[in-house]
DNA sequence: TAAGATTGATTATTCAATCTTG
DNA sequence: CAAGATTGAATAATCAATCTTA
C-alpha cells in the first residue's frame, strides 16, 4: 500500500476541473438518459448492460461481475436484470459447474433491442459529447480518465462492492485513515 | 436553431473517450459520495447544495436556479431541501416581491458543516481524481468539459427542466427531429 | 465459514397532478 | 392562463439480513 499522508488539497485549477468534471457528467447522463428513453424505451442502464453482455464472450456475464462493469451494487443490479429480464431482453442461468452463481445471458431480443438503439444513442454522443472534442482533445481525455477510472476501480475492488456487509473496520481501512494515533 | 443533419456517429476513439468518461464519472461518483458520507455525512447532493449557496450573494438562492444548478427535477429539489431544512443546514425564505418564490438560504449550522467537510472532500478530490492529471491534461479538460457543459445546460434550459409537464411535441422539439417525414 | 446472489424494509427519485400567486 | 413550487403515487436504489451452495 502506498502512503497518503503526502497527498494536499488540490491546486484551484484542478478543483475547478473536478468541478466541471462532475457538472458536466451529472448533466450528460441526464440528458442522455432521456434521449435514449424517449428513441428506444431503454434506459442507459439498461443500455449499458446489453453492451457489457454483447461484448463478452458467449453473451454472458455473472452478477457480481457485470455490477463490478456497470458500477452498481449487488442488489442494484438484481433489482435492474429483473426489469431486463421480465422484458425478455436477458435471462438467468446457473452454470452447472459452481451453483451459486448466476449467469446472465443476452437474448435474441435483448441484441435486437441494442442494435436497434444504437444509432440514435450514437448520434446524441456525437451531439452531446463528441462534437466538441478535437483529436487533440480527445487523446488527452482518454488517457487522463483512463487513470482515473482504474484507479477508482481498484478502490471499489479493495473494498469490496457495496451490500458486502461493509463493518466499520472495513470502511475505516477502505478511506485510508487506518492509523488510531 | 442549427441543423442536426449533418451529425454522424462517432469515430472508434471518440466512442472509446465517451466510455471512459461515463465509466470514470460514475464510479468516480459513487467513490466519492460514500467517502464524504463516511467522513462527515454528507452526501455529495448536499454538500453541493451547500457550496453552491455559499458562493452566491447572500448565500441565497432560488428553488428553480438551484435545481438547474445542481442538475435535478424541481421536485427532486425539493425532497432534498426537505431534508437538508430538517437538517437545520439551510431554510426556506419568501421574498417579499414575488410570493410565489422560494429562496433557500444557508444557515450558520450548514456553513459549518460545509467548512468541517470540505478538507477531507478535497484531499479525496487530490486522491481519486487531480492527482492523475498533469498540468496539460487539467488545461485540456477544463477546456473541452466547459463546451460539454455549457451545451448540456443549454439543452437542459430549452426543454425545460424536468417536471414541467413535458409534453410529446415537446420531446420531440426537444429531440430536434421534429419533421413528420 | 465464506462466496454468490436475493429479499424486506427503508429511503430517495421521478412523473403527473395540484396549489398558489402573478 | 403562466410561473414557481409542492404533493401523492409509483419507481428505483440502498442497507442489512437471509438463503443456498462450496
Amino acid at each position: 500500500l502506498h502512503s497518503e499522508r503526502s497527498l494536499s488539497s488540490p491546486s484551484p485549477e484542478r478543483l475547478a476541473a473536478w468541478r466541471l468534471f462532475l457538472e458536466s457528467a451529472t448533466a450528460l447522463i441526464d440528458v442522455m438518459d432521456r434521449e435514449l428513453q424517449d428513441a428506444s424505451s431503454l434506459p442507459l442502464r439498461w443500455y449499458d448492460v446489453l453492451v457489457h453482455l454483447e461484448e463478452t464472450e458467449g453473451g454472458r456475464l455473472r452478477m457480481g461481475d457485470l455490477a463490478n462493469e456497470i458500477v452498481s451494487s449487488k442488489s442494484g443490479l438484481t433489482r435492474v436484470i429483473d426489469r431486463v429480464e421480465q422484458a425478455g431482453l436477458v435471462r438467468r442461468e446457473r452454470p452447472t459447474g459452481d451453483r451459486r452463481v448466476v449467469e446472465v445471458v443476452l437474448t435474441p431480443a435483448g441484441l435486437e433491442a441494442l442494435h436497434a438503439a444504437r444509432p440514435g444513442h450514437r448520434h446524441d454522443i456525437e451531439r452531446y459529447f463528441a462534437r466538441h472534442l478535437d483529436d487533440d482533445e480527445v487523446r488527452v481525455l482518454t488517457q487522463a480518465l483512463r487513470k482515473v477510472r482504474d484507479e477508482v476501480r481498484h478502490i471499489r475492488a479493495a473494498n469490496g462492492l457495496p451490500d458486502g456487509t461493509r463493518t466499520a473496520a472495513r470502511r475505516a481501512a477502505g478511506r485510508g485513515s487506518g492509523a488510531a494515533g
